[in-house]
RNA sequence: CGGGGAGUGGCGCAGUCCGGUAGCGCAUUCGCUUUGGGAGCGAAGGGUCGCAGGUUCAAAUCCUGUCUCCCCGACCA
């Protein structure tokens, strides 16, 4: 079973592109590093944006939409930002093809005034509007969430964890004073957070960038970072207090209620598709997908067995209310009454799409009053009276779903040490997980490990720990900070 | 962008060294038998061999270019 998924501990690589596939999440496009998101994968992209939209809107916020395209001037007004974002922008410089003997090219005679830059994120283009809807404190604060596409011309890509083009949202949010925009992007951090272990059961630390790791153009950027199954580290969102650093560059000021003329501070936060990704490396396993509950597009599937047509009609009748219950429950379920494949090809195939639970009903369950739960997480099968199907049903979904927390939050607590010298930093870096350990917060020294062990500093913790010594130099060190190889 | 590997019916592969009628398994369609963990038999359909040039009487096979994917590096969410 399952031989078209390689297996974990064989090609970590190879079982995340077999999982992808298997489970129809995405496809390849013609276009390189780019990908078709198939029906399935998008369900749960939809899932986690429709949980995520209502979070942002119960926290006030309000979406929005804002072009593609951004003039390339607009690129070059904050020096930080535009320095981080140079090397991996699409422009636009034709308006135009023209046919040529049996094709087309560019017609050179639409090329553009000004290039136009496929936004990599909207901050500019954002602030160059702020201007004019702001003039006064009343105006304050905005606090504006888009759904959109980005492009980022990566070198390196992977499905989901790193495309060229990906979907996510960002939020941009204007506030009068410091205090309420680190507020608010702290504020959104947790949002993240909740979002994250709740509903991906995906448990993630919280803490903020170093210099060399902050988004270009930010004050502070805060994380959420997860980890997966083979050791290393996703950033799984981000959460900037971006300071007055666009209003400087964009000349977004308000008068203030002492009348006073002042630059407005600013945040802006996301987290992509690349959610797909962390999803499968945190829970799936040999057999393929496993999806928690609050996201799975199907959450409960019921496969019929039979062995002739009077069998098969007798399993659909019993099956036929137990499929109405679950669905009246609003439970997300799916009845495969397909005559052109056996039950033991589709429990393959659910499994390699991870619906979390699934139901078998065959002439013995008839009889008896019974049907066979199957449980994704865990693999494991009980027979179970079919009264109160539908409670139990409810139940059990909210326990596969604490325990896909639970057992990642295990998998990452025994990952995840203490180490004090270097040299034990060494031994421990290759076995992978987080590390604390002991900084003396200089950027030579995070380079220095960074080149050594391929190691980064995921995050500081923004809570409190003991204070050391560096564990390269020697210096003295106010906390621990994490470290991972990651994605 | 540098190094390595690969691209042949929908999927997985053989054939390439040594040029000579494009094959196998799975999947698909039809029929019969089957159905509690990826069913069996029979028949049928489907490929200008990633793409573009070149060499040749003849190219999946040799040469050049190019695109895409995988792995390793540098860069990044």
């Amino acid at each position: 079973m399952s031989k078209k998924i390689t297996n974990r501990e064989d090609d970590y690589s190879q079982w995340y592109l077999d999982v992808v596939k298997e489970a129809k999440l995405a496809d390849h496009s013609p276009v390189r590093g780019c990908m078709v998101i198939r029906p399935n994968g998008f369900a749960l992209w939809e899932n986690m944006k429709q949980a995520l939209d209502q979070m942002f809107k119960d926290t006030g916020h309000e979406n929005a939409y804002f072009p593609l395209f951004i003039p390339k001037s607009f690129l070059s007004k904050e020096a930080q930002h535009v320095e981080g974002f140079a090397k991996e922008c699409a422009v636009v410089t034709h308006s135009r093809l023209q046919s040529v003997d049996g094709g087309v090219e560019v017609d050179p005679e639409s090329r553009l005034e000004e290039e136009l830059i496929v936004r990599p994120t909207s901050e500019t283009i954002i602030w160059d509007a702020y201007r004019g809807w702001i003039q006064s404190y009343r105006d304050l604060p905005i606090l504006i969430n888009q759904w959109a596409n980005v492009v980022r011309w990566e070198m390196r890509t992977r499905l989901f964890l790193r495309t060229m083009e990906f979907l996510w949202q960002e939020g941009h949010t204007a506030h009068a004073t410091k205090e309420e925009a680190v507020e608010e992007t702290l504020r959104m951090l947790d949002v993240y957070k909740t979002f994250a272990e709740e509903y991906m059961a995906m448990p993630v630390l919280s803490g903020v960038k170093t210099e060399s790791e902050r988004f270009a153009g930010a004050v502070d950027t805060y994380c959420i970072e997860a980890l997966m199954q083979d050791g290393k580290a996703l950033q799984a969102g981000t959460s900037h207090f971006l300071g007055q650093n666009f209003a400087k560059a964009f000349d977004v000021k308000f008068q203030d209620d002492d009348g006073e003329h002042k630059y407005v501070w600013a945040t802006s936060w996301g987290v992509s598709t690349r959610l797909v990704g962390g999803l499968i490396m945190t829970h799936s396993d040999d057999h393929g997908l496993v999806i928690p509950p609050k996201l799975a597009p199907v959450q409960v599937v019921i496969v019929p067995i039979y062995k002739n047509d009077d069998q098969r009609q007798e399993v659909l009748d019993y099956a036929d209310p137990i499929y109405r219950e679950l669905k009246d429950a609003g439970i997300a379920v799916k009845l495969d009454n397909r005559d052109n494949y056996k039950p033991g090809w589709k429990f393959a195939e659910h499994e390699a799409r991870g619906t979390p639970l699934r139901i078998a009903v065959g002439p013995r369950d008839v009889k008896n009053n019974n049907l066979e739960l199957a449980r994704r997480d865990t693999l494991l099968k009980e027979i179970v009276t079919r009264d109160n199907i539908a409670g139990r049903i409810g139940d059990l979904l909210e326990t596969i779903q604490s325990d896909l927390l639970q057992t990642a939050k295990n998998r990452r607590d025994v990952r995840t040490r203490n180490v004090d010298s270097y040299d034990d930093f060494l031994e421990e870096i290759e076995k992978g997980g987080f590390i604390y350990a002991h900084w003396d917060g200089t950027a030579e020294t995070e380079q220095k490990i960074k080149e050594e062990t391929k190691a980064t500093i995921r995050l500081i913790p923004l809570e409190d720990s003991e204070s050391g010594t560096c564990m390269v130099t020697g210096k003295p060190s106010e906390k621990r900070v994490l470290f991972a190889r990651s994605y």
